[in-house]
RNA sequence: GUGGCUGUAGCUCAGCUGGUUAGAGCAUCAGAUUGUGGUUCUGAGGGUCGUGGGUUCGAGUCCCAUUAGCCACCCCA
């Protein structure tokens, strides 16, 4: 018996199996990325505590994960003057785990300033790291996979992010809804009802409407401090009907004086007519609902959420005008978009989407039969792999049955025997494991009939 | 940070109101088959029943504590 090991929750392991499918979600990903012109950047997987501290809200510092000083790294904290957990952290702690990409792209764009294009389109597939309590859809590692443009406020940038995520899901064949809003409308909202401040309260109620229904919102808004005649004037915004243009004039009446809000319908408009021109195949919903968590957005906001599995959004981005400015750089406006390559996998598990397109293997396996053949076989494997077809020798002369029993496990489709009757012949058996047939060939033209096979499947 | 559920073989689980040697399927290994896998048949190995304490003549089963995992809340991809 071994000793029990294991992984720190919310973490996993991946297989081949599944990381041939975690590869198919990940490529289709980045062609899409490529086809609308961004480009790959990496940033490290720890960055300054400074970098990160502040920028999520409240929650989010607590979900990030520290990193503890290396060394002694009480030398110098003086523990008596220290009061509490909170009060040591700063002395101890100086970096820790990205927890989105978003902020860390705001930082390499500062900090490369002179050396991009701009407007600068990046994408970045990297894991991302929440301290969070984990359950299902929900891991403290994961991936997200970013794409964004710095440099531009035009409200194409925001089009074309939603014609990749359409592209990207009906590539995987998800059926999804994509739920737009804007913030400035949000903001505009908060005002016309004489609560501008509270804003961050007022959305992180109003999120949750189709999840909690409108009773425990209002219950929640109360709780969160709003004065009754404010819930009341925001009840008939909460059930604007119609579709999105409708939604947009009765909005007109009730924001249309304060500026901030007229700017948002008139972001939303404009998106709007832009995406009519799109050919979108996924739903597209205008949600005066939606809020969504992270406090630097400040103008579109953008949620993808499966239409066939309960897990939560898939997707999510929006536009922030002012992230780079914490890093000493004002005025440099930012839209993306972030897919959740995770959910996007569980997703797919589970409504059964994948491809039947098996792991990426070897082609072909040659069968060991013993030292003289080993030196029999070498120069065709070489000659093989030369040719581009994944080849394996078994290392060791095993019975055949083991051997045999490995190609099957690892979906090997063809598998090359010599033994003495092939040496004596100059010439090699190639087996096709799914038809179970078996023939015997010149060595001469033996990469020829495997390389006709393998055409055929 | 708050609440609920569950810990039995490598994995998925059964195990009745406490009763003698704790079972099944899958997986692993060996054999049937010394140059032929995926099917079949036969056999084998593998467990301090999460951990610690308690009740009892007797605990996988009941009670308490602890720990780990899962689910929900908060928040989020």
């Amino acid at each position: 018996m071994t000793s029990k090991s294991s992984i720190p929750k919310g973490t996993r392991d991946f297989g081949p199996e599944v990381m041939a499918r975690r590869n198919y979600i990940l490529d289709t990903i980045k062609q899409v990325f490529r086809l609308f012109g961004y480009q790959p950047i990496e940033t490290p997987a720890m960055e300054n505590l400074s970098t990160l501290l502040g920028k999520y809200g409240e929650e989010g510092d607590k979900l990030l994960f520290r990193i503890l000083n290396s060394g002694d790294f009480l030398q110098n904290v003086d523990l008596s003057s220290v009061n509490g957990v909170s009060d040591l952290l700063p002395h101890i702690t100086e970096k820790g785990l990205r927890y989105d990409l978003t902020v860390p792209f705001a930082r390499f764009v500062v900090q490369n300033r002179n050396e991009l294009p701009f407007p600068f389109r990046r994408y970045q597939i990297q894991p991302v790291w929440r301290a969070d309590r984990p359950q299902k859809g929900r891991y403290r590692e994961f991936y997200q996979c970013d794409a964004d443009v710095v440099g531009s406020d035009s409200l194409l940038n925001e089009a074309e992010l939603v014609q990749m995520v359409d592209m990207v899901f009906s590539r995987l064949g998800i059926k999804v809804v994509v739920k737009i809003n804007n913030r400035k409308i949000l903001a505009g909202l908060a005002a016309a009802i004489g609560q501008p401040e509270r804003l961050t309260d007022i959305t992180m109620a109003i999120d949750k409407l189709d999840k909690i229904g409108i009773e425990k919102v209002n219950e929640e808004l109360a709780e969160r401090g709003l004065p009754e005649q404010a819930i009341q004037a925001l009840q008939p915004v909460l059930f604007t009907k119609g579709d999105a243009y409708a939604k947009l004039e009765s909005l007109k009446k009730i924001i249309g004086h304060i500026e901030e809000g007229t700017k948002g319908i008139e972001e939303m408009t404009i998106l709007l007519k832009y995406l009519a021109n799109s050919k979108l195949s996924l739903q597209l919903e205008f949600d005066l609902t939606l809020a969504r968590g992270l406090n630097y957005y400040t103008g579109a906001i953008f949620e993808v959420k499966a239409l066939d599995a309960a897990i939560g959004s898939i997707c999510g981005g929006g536009r922030y005008d002012n992230l780079t400015g914490v890093f000493g750089m004002p005025g440099m406006s930012g839209v993306g978009i972030s897919f959740g390559a995770d959910r996007i996998y569980d997703v797919m598990n589970e409504l059964e989407l994948f491809p039947a397109t098996s792991a990426d293997t070897t082609h072909v396996l040659f069968l060991n039969f013993g030292p003289d053949e080993e030196q029999y076989c070498l120069p065709k494997v070489s000659q093989l792999r030369q040719l581009g077809v994944n080849t394996e020798i078994y290392p060791s002369a095993e019975k055949l049955k083991k051997q045999m029993r490995y190609a099957d496990q690892k979906n090997i489709p063809l598998v090359v025997m010599a033994g003495e009757s092939e040496m004596a012949g100059n010439s090699f058996t190639l087996k096709d494991m799914k038809q179970g047939g078996q023939q015997t060939l010149p060595s001469a033209s033996l990469a020829k009939a495997i390389h006709e096979l393998l055409q055929a499947k």
